[in-house]
DNA sequence: AGCCTGCGACATGCTAGCATGTTAGCTGCG
DNA sequence: CGCAGCTAACATGCTAGCATGTCGCAGGCT
């Protein structure tokens, strides 16, 4: 299905990885954590080759960490190993934001209508001050901050359904969507619907309506995909390659 | 079945593990499946020391690759590395069947809630054909043929979605839930309602009915977890963390 | 007799070097 | 002038060996 095929030749890479100390853990997860924050920053751009002597080389270790923490990444679909002949950055795929919003939406859904029969009074004050923080960012015009607590909020109520790794997960499955929008949708627009959407969510959980908050949910997260699929109608060159179009 | 795997009998420790070579991909990805394997297959004992020299001999590979199958399997929750001192196949808990059964429900719910409303007829016959194989399966009393065509079931749906990685995903999340069937629920039981439970959500998918699909995909999956759940009241020796395996 | 300490062995993590397959470029030919 | 075949470099995957940290046990001390 998925063939690496490079139509446009790759510029060069420079090796401006951040340096693994900011990170903990075994050598391999920081390597794997630092490429994995290249690979969503867009500092390595999609379709990039991925040398992996350059990595070793700029991070200063040997291939061993480098090889584990490139097939974490294989692993979550975020770099494309062809064996024996290279590595390289995923490419924007439409069905990878496509399955990676399915995936979320459909963790965050369960989320929500899990927490709203048990959220507690501590609980709904860590999402009301978080909600506090994303007003302060608007008026701030922090952007960047305002991002931060958005994911915060939706952690928040991905960790209050007691399961430790379900972040993680969607945090991963979210990549290839936020990438998406990182390079395609620099534009800061709808953040005040955003904003207006989380009280949604939360006005759902305040009144414990696991109908309501499901709603909240789905239409607040299908908003980005949705402008995502006009963009491929409006503009298909971005994802060149991918989304199934006729090629020849 | 040529299992000359052993060259010398005398091992305190014989890891009965599937030769490599029944599977597909890289040599990493192999013994990544052969150890997936016999963890769920509960060859290896939850709790059991996992050592990397013993796998790497058995298998007849360095311990490169056992070391990168090994860390995609610490990264799934299957195996629980201690730096330094030692692998350990991870313990049954109840925490990581809450969560798997959680993080499958909610990739089921949306698959099936999705698929209702474009399900296709080929689609349907295909669930069609294998509710009649499930059936046969039961005739014949073939319970090993029944649980795989159960899994076929489940995954056929997951893969109308068109998403690929769905189907691998929900088998992961699933994993601690099967094991602690297969080592606590060894009676076969409620065979008979599975089946007419797969018939609800079926008929719900060929009416088209989203809501009706949620409803019996959320009651059929939450059986289990159910039986578990009594099973934790009635008999928490058995989750005290060791499962009373004779290990050294 | 019980506890603490020092030593031995082990298991993992990392580093360096070799085999294998692919890709790109070049040369020769039609 | 275009294409096919070949050659050479390259990138990955694997194999072997070394450093690091921990766990267990024996011995001595209180």
């Amino acid at each position: 299905m998925s063939q690496a095929v490079l139509e446009s030749p790759i510029q060069a890479d420079p090796p401006s990885l951040r340096p693994l100390d900011a990170f903990a853990g075994s050598l391999s997860q920081r390597v794997h954590a630092s490429l994995k924050e290249a690979i969503l920053d867009l500092t390595l751009r999609p379709g990039a080759i991925l040398r992996k002597g350059e990595v070793c080389a700029a991070l200063g270790v040997s291939r061993s960490p480098v090889a584990e923490a490139v097939a974490r990444l294989a692993q979550e679909a975020l770099v494309d190993v062809v064996p024996q002949a290279g590595t390289y950055v995923a490419r924007l795929s439409m069905e990878e934001v496509r399955e990676g919003a399915f995936l979320r939406e459909a963790l965050e859904i369960a989320a929500v209508e899990m927490v709203a029969g048990r959220v507690g009074a501590e609980q709904l004050a860590q999402l009301r001050r978080n909600l506090r923080l994303q007003e302060a960012a608007l008026v701030d015009g922090d952007i960047g901050g305002f991002h931060a607590a958005d994911a915060l909020f939706h952690e928040l109520i991905l960790s209050f359904t007691g399961h430790r790794r379900l972040p993680g997960l969607s945090r991963t499955a979210w990549v290839h969507v936020d990438r998406a929008r990182r390079l395609l949708l620099p534009t800061p627009g709808r953040v005040d619907e955003t904003l207006e959407e989380h009280r949604a969510i939360l006005a759902a959980l305040e009144a414990r309506d696991p109908e309501a908050a499901r709603a909240a949910t789905r239409a607040h997260l299908r908003q980005l995909v949705t402008r995502l699929e006009r963009l491929v109608v409006e503009r298909p060159e971005l994802f060149a390659g991918n989304l199934g179009l006729p090629g020849s």
